[in-house]
DNA sequence: TCATAATATAGAAAAATGTCAATATGTATG
DNA sequence: CATACATATTGACATTTTTCTATATTATGA
């Protein structure tokens, strides 16, 4: 069920930025629009901008454009398929493979 | 129970590089030593070395040394704090604030 | 239609990351 | 001790990412 390598690591990307942890942690506390995130971090608008591109890249984040407005928010399904990756990347497989190098 | 900002990216960088993705795949059928993940990777032992140092500060893996050889394992509690730290980021909670930029 | 507001895009600069060749370190063994 | 082997470190270079300023796009309202 895993993804190319690529792809995973595109999701993961969510993660893997200061402000994007940030933002995510703002965004678990409900829907908010690009101004009010804005307000909220030490960024210029264009580089929020560059960011939640990459969230929504990942599947963890949706916008949803209302008027001059996009508000965001978590994606329950991104959420899911990031936890089912997670698992499928650190889950040791009981049929575990000889030891090598052997003395 | 959310670590800083910087430490939550520290912890997810180990997932968002191609080549690291595949190590960790190569690790979940078992504990590897870092010669038998260099003959299934196309890079070179230092940049094996340089993702293994990434992958080993995430705290999602454990190098043990024997003799000349390091062996490489997924850590359960790196992966555990990993699963943990997803899921409160992507979690939002049930008081979720009121909506912004109303017309 | 014109002005204003919210967000996106383009392009450039700076910072971080990934990669390699060369070399160092540590360990076993003759 | 000398050599060979496994891995780590160093330093350079290339690529990618982050960030900014400037500008474009899109929507609203006077």
């Amino acid at each position: 069920m895993l993804l190319e390598e690529k792809n995973i690591a595109t999701v993961f990307k969510a993660f893997c930025d200061e402000n994007r942890v940030r933002i995510l942690k703002l965004l678990i506390t409900g829907e908010k629009c690009a101004c009010v995130l804005l307000d909220d971090l030490s960024i210029t608008q264009p580089t929020l901008s560059h960011h939640m591109k990459i969230l929504c890249d990942s599947g963890i984040v949706i916008g949803r454009k209302e008027g001059k407005w996009t508000h965001y928010s978590i994606s329950s399904e991104g959420a899911a398929t990031a936890m089912e990756l997670l698992q499928a990347l650190t889950t040791v497989s009981s049929y575990e493979s000889k030891p090598c190098c052997e003395k």
